[in-house]
RNA sequence: GUGGAUGUAGCUCAGCUUGGCAGAGCACCAGGUUGUGGCCCUGGUCGUCGCGGGUUCAAAUCCCGUCAUCCACCCCA
């Protein structure tokens, strides 16, 4: 069952007809909710350039320090899976006119971690992303936090809010750091033994520690805005202001940090409870990328499809498993009755009618069965019996009643059945 | 990268402590019902016990290695 040569890589797994119809069915909806917001999708390459990532993620976030999959090709330059999708979609704006310094655009697809993985982290996983790009407006940001927020609710997800914090411009980091090191240096003692190193390397991570005594010190902390600009401080409220106008439930939390070094002024998480330790399924921000010569500014997100997935697992997958059920199940008895249900079922699916048929001769019970199984609202019969009669059994699987009809008469039951359940979704 | 748990039928799992014929439920197939599904009854099929090696008269069971999955850390979506 489990021979290597029958399993897939470490981390990456197969979506089988199960698993299928749920996925399509959340990426139509969201693709439903972002035209309403007038954004395009956009497919870039899988593989890129190692510098697309190094350059614009930063050289000492964990992702590209120890999470790429990163090789060289026969030509010996270095390339890397993506880990992210918003460097490459950076890479492809800077490519266009300046015009498309102001594009809204989307992508979905695979992305490539290289972790030990868990549930709620493959390490080849899909994310949805959103990028609004354009010179930096706390209107701006809510705009993409309101779409976010759309397209969850257009999942049915519920039980998760949105977490906001700032990161301050670019000049601000500087002042900031140095005063949260300031700041907690004199307690370094009641730190973990991380926090310790991050006091060092990347204090910001202090912040969101989970030891309990380090949530203790930062809360004795100053806070984070208070090293900031003015600017940085009140671009914040307004980002805050406008969300309340929107009606978007979204709460302060100071000790937010993401991780990418792109990010500036908002940043957004969103979590949901019953997920685990891998509960984040939405992560986002307002960016400035240099890239190829230009800066581009933007703010986007992006959405863990699986972890989607797992959470409405929690809440209710109402309405997102239903895949479609044939209308008909035809029913054959004898080669010659057999043959010609063949060509009724092309004539029924040019039609636009679902339907499907048992072509390997198997009795008249198991073919029944199996139309029970496949969930058609009517079983159509036909043997060598209905064959010299001219006619056909046309059996409703719910109520069990069954009537004989001629072809023509059967069809137009059927097309009438049809469009009935394409009404009724 | 660190620490822990698990891997037996298509699925969920028992059996492992103390080595002795490979099991249950669900699913699937057939019959009960000569051409009528779902419910019920009866019967049946399906296993390299994750993989490789070792110990032993004998290994699902004990030992070593390996691969994978899960949980937590780290980090992230």
């Amino acid at each position: 069952m489990t021979s290597p040569a029958s399993q897939p890589v470490q981390g990456m797994s197969d979506l089988g007809p199960p698993e299928i119809a749920a996925w399509q069915k959340i990426e139509e909806k969201a693709r439903q909710v972002l035209s309403l917001y007038h954004f395009s999708e956009v497919r870039t390459p899988v593989l890129e350039h190692t510098s697309v990532f190094t350059r614009s993620l930063g050289d000492t976030t964990d992702v590209v320090q120890k999470e790429m999959y990163t090789f060289e090709d026969r030509g010996r330059r270095s390339l890397t899976l993506r880990p992210e999708g918003t460097a490459g979609v950076m890479r492809y704006v800077a490519g266009q006119g300046a015009e498309a310094l102001d594009a809204r655009l989307y992508y979905l697809g695979p992305m490539f971690r290289c972790e030990r993985p868990q549930a709620g982290r493959k390490r080849q996983f899909h994310q949805l992303g959103v990028e609004a790009l354009g010179a930096p407006s706390a209107a701006a940001d809510v705009e993409v936090i309101a779409l976010q927020q759309h397209i969850f609710s257009s999942w049915g997800l519920r039980n998760c809010r949105v977490e906001v914090n700032t990161r301050g411009t670019p000049e601000d980091r500087k002042t900031v750091s140095e005063g949260l090191v300031n700041a907690l240096r004199p307690h370094a003692d009641k730190l973990c033994e991380d926090c310790r190193r991050r006091l060092e390397t990347n204090v910001l991570r202090v912040l969101d520690c989970k030891n309990p005594d380090c949530g203790k010190v930062v809360d004795q902390l100053p806070p984070v805005t208070s090293f900031m600009s003015e600017v940085s401080r009140k671009y914040l409220d307004e980002v805050m202001r406008l969300l309340a106008m929107l009606n978007i439930p979204a709460k302060l939390n100071p000790r937010l940090v993401r991780g990418l070094d792109y990010y500036v002024h908002t940043v957004w998480e969103v979590r949901h409870p019953g997920l685990g330790a891998q509960d984040a399924i939405s992560g986002g921000g307002r960016y400035r990328i240099d890239i190829g010569g230009k800066a581009i500014d933007g703010v986007g997100f992006a959405v863990g499809l699986e972890r989607v997935l797992a959470a409405l697992e929690h809440d209710k997958p109402e309405g997102l498993r239903a895949a479609s059920n044939p209308v008909a199940w035809i029913i054959s008895m004898g080669e010659k009755a057999m043959e010609e249900n063949l060509v009724l079922a092309q004539t029924l699916r040019l039609r636009g009618i679902q339907c499907g048929l048992d072509l390997a001769g198997r009795s008249m019970k198991a073919q029944m069965r199996e139309a029970n199984r496949s969930q058609a609202a009517y079983a159509i019969i036909r043997g060598d019996r209905e064959m010299e009669a001219g006619v056909l059994v046309l059996k409703n699987m719910v109520d069990g009643g069954q009537e004989e009809l001629e072809l023509p008469a059967l069809i137009e039951k059927l097309v009438g059945a049809s469009r009935g359940e394409v009404a009724k979704t």
